[in-house]
RNA sequence: GGACCCGUAGCUCAGUUGGAUAGAGCAGCUGCCUUCUAAGCAGCAGGUCGCAGGUUCGAAUCCUGCCGGGUUCGCCA
């Protein structure tokens, strides 16, 4: 269904249009004074600068034009030109009707035959998710939803790190131990252990160990450089070895993501396009694109427009090991080939925006890109009460399994300081506490735009109060309770229609839905949905209080009412989902 | 030092294709639970939008300079 925006909008261009006007000038939105009108226009006092005469003419003509359209309860001029509009109660409980009619609660098709792959998440293998990793998996998995809502074919991609300095650092550090000599045989040539040699919890210790060596012994460091290196050029037992540390991970990752609700289609990584890169290399050495510089291969991708200095990329370092910028390249080249999509979107930390350009720069020099627009969405740091990055109390990198562990213990406590779920099943107590947490981990990171910084205060979002992730499932959840009831009562919802200016108020705010998402994906920014989401619940939550819906003695009106209700709880729902987030059946 | 980002209410944040009286949550103060979940609702108070200029009928938004903070600047990711 056409959004009421663009309903709007394409009668305001029309009437433009038969004034001689550009019709863009009819773009009709929500009032930013609700005060004064339900939708605005401000097109005449573009229109009327760009033809150099009064604005207030303009308005007057175009107005006149949009009294005769009986969609309108009230066109008036205001100030300098606005154009203020009214829509009859009539036509807006229409449009909510279809609205309601509508499988797709009218989401906008803006991605209709197009496909694109997202990359987010970027979890390394061999170490714990951190806090740091949160902002990637919650907004990337954000965008996905929100893309695939909006008609576009999407595939999400992993992208784990496991192909870099890390992984030669863990097998030196290893091979120091004499945890598992057989894999540094060089004449080894028998079926290396299907057990691995280290588990999880001892990657998890071996890590930090072999990176705090590196940085303190130069020597270390070299050790490990020449592991990477030997690592990537084939070296039999390292690779058994990678594969175990990959083994190993995947399950500790897992069940994170499965806990976070995030799915991806590919679980690929920098490891995944190894075939594939050195005849990439050979290819752009061929073509004279990679060039030697400094004992290392690089790709120039300065141009005489910068302000600024744009080192080249370098794709194999001196000592014939390759970095993130080779392997971001050559998976480039497999997305064009398995996907051929028309946008890669990268949701990574925007300390990395001057990497991307320069891979961006050096994928279009090399022109392996195909049809593909290559777009970086960063996201800023998400820091503690002190403004810097997010600790632990003692100082050290917290893990995203127990940030989970502490906000689903602080729903779990409010649960039970309201006496509520007394009688509920431990599985279901449980089950409700894990949705409150992580939409309220969810929530915080999502209402931020994506590129500022922001300050993760766990106390003040365990409150739960005001605009957080459990202030919306509680919305969700009161109408749940209502419809239930109803039932009970045998009750059915019928049409929502609008009498009352809370349900005025609702209405707009549900037929607004697909400018959200709109704007949403314009920005690639879901705290827009976020917004919508919050004034959503807002706006029912005064129709709740304003209007009892159960003991209205007149039946229609109460079934309107419910089916009013029913409405909000599908939208609700839905931007929710969109954003990640999951309603419980009670609260 | 160069480039880029940020500076909005006591606190945390929205708000840029230039538009009406700059919004919200928290904290503070007033009210509202014998009717659908008070994790709620209604209201009050709180800001020279970092500073100074400029463009414009109109600037938080665009331009210039300055102050303050952050990120980044070839062999880590």
């Amino acid at each position: 269904m056409t959004a009421l925006s663009a309903e709007l909008s394409a009668i305001a261009g029309a009437a433009f249009a038969a004034e001689g006007l550009s019709q863009s000038f009819g773009q009709v939105q929500r009032s930013d004074r609700p005060d004064l009108a339900q939708f605005q226009c401000n097109g005449a006092l573009a229109a009327a600068k760009a033809a150099k005469t009064n604005p207030r003419a303009v308005a007057e003509k175009v107005a006149a034009r949009l009294k005769v359209n009986p969609l309108f309860a009230k066109v008036e001029i205001a100030g300098p030109g606005f154009i203020n509009l009214d829509l009859t109660d009539d036509a807006l409980t229409a449009r909510g009707v279809a609205l309601a009619h509508d499988g797709n609660l009218g989401a906008p098709e803006t991605g209709k035959g197009k496909a694109m792959v997202i990359d987010f998440g970027g979890p390394n293998v061999a170490k714990p998710m951190h806090v740091g990793h949160l902002r990637s998996s919650v907004i990337g998995d954000s965008l996905q939803r929100l893309f695939r809502a909006n008609g576009w074919t999407v595939t999400s991609d992993i992208h784990l790190g496991d192909w870099g300095l890390q992984m030669g650092q863990l097998i030196s550090e290893i091979e120091h131990r004499g945890i598992a000599p057989v894999y540094f045989d060089p004449d080894f040539t028998g079926e290396y252990p299907a057990q691995s040699p280290v588990s999880m919890e001892d990657l998890e210790e071996i890590y930090p160990a072999a990176s705090a060596a590196c940085k303190a012994d130069p020597a270390r460091l070299e050790e490990a450089r020449k592991a990477t290196a030997e690592l990537q050029a084939g070296r039999r037992g390292y690779r058994a070895l990678w594969q175990q540390f990959f083994n190993v991970s995947k399950v500790g990752l897992d069940r994170e993501f499965s806990s976070l609700g995030i799915h991806f289609d590919m679980w690929k990584g920098e490891a995944s396009v190894d075939a594939i890169t050195v005849p990439m290399v050979e290819d752009l050495k061929a073509r004279q694109i990679a060039v030697e510089s400094e004992g290392a291969l690089v790709i120039p991708v300065e141009r005489n427009s910068d302000k600024k200095e744009m080192p080249p990329l370098i794709l194999v370092k001196s000592d014939g090991a390759v970095l993130y910028g080779t392997t971001d390249l050559a998976t480039i080249v497999d997305r064009v080939k398995e996907q051929n999509p028309d946008l890669i979107l990268y949701v990574v930390d925007q300390r990395q925006h001057l990497h991307f350009e320069q891979v961006f720069r050096a994928a279009e020099k090399a022109g392996i890109a195909g049809k593909a627009t290559l777009e970086h969405a960063g996201f800023g740091t998400m820091n503690g009460t002190d403004g810097k990055p997010f600790k632990t109390r003692v100082g050290g990198v917290m893990k995203l399994f127990d940030l989970i562990a502490m906000v689903t213990a602080e729903a779990k406590k409010r649960l039970t300081e309201q006496g509520i779920g007394e009688d509920y099943s431990a599985e279901e107590r449980a089950d409700i506490a894990r949705k409150v947490g992580i939409a309220t981990l969810k929530f915080a990171d999502l209402s931020n735009y994506r590129l500022t910084d922001y300050i993760f205060d766990l106390e003040r979002f365990s409150k739960f109060e005001g605009k957080t992730g459990p202030y919306l499932q509680y919305a969700a959840v009161r109408i749940q309770s209502i419809l239930r009831r109803a039932a009970e009562q045998g009750f059915a919802p019928g049409d929502p229609a609008t009498h009352s200016p809370e349900e005025r108020t609702l209405f707009l705010q549900l037929l607004a839905l697909p400018d959200a998402m709109t704007a949403a994906e314009k920005g690639r920014a879901p705290n827009i949905l976020c917004d919508y989401a919050f004034t959503l619940a807002q706006n029912y939550s005064r129709f709740y209080s304003e209007h009892h819906i159960l003991s209205e003695s007149d039946a229609a009106l109460r079934a309107a009412r419910l089916g009013l209700s029913a409405l909000t709880l599908a939208v609700l729902t839905k931007v929710l989902s969109l954003l990640g987030i999951e309603v419980p059946e009670r609260m």
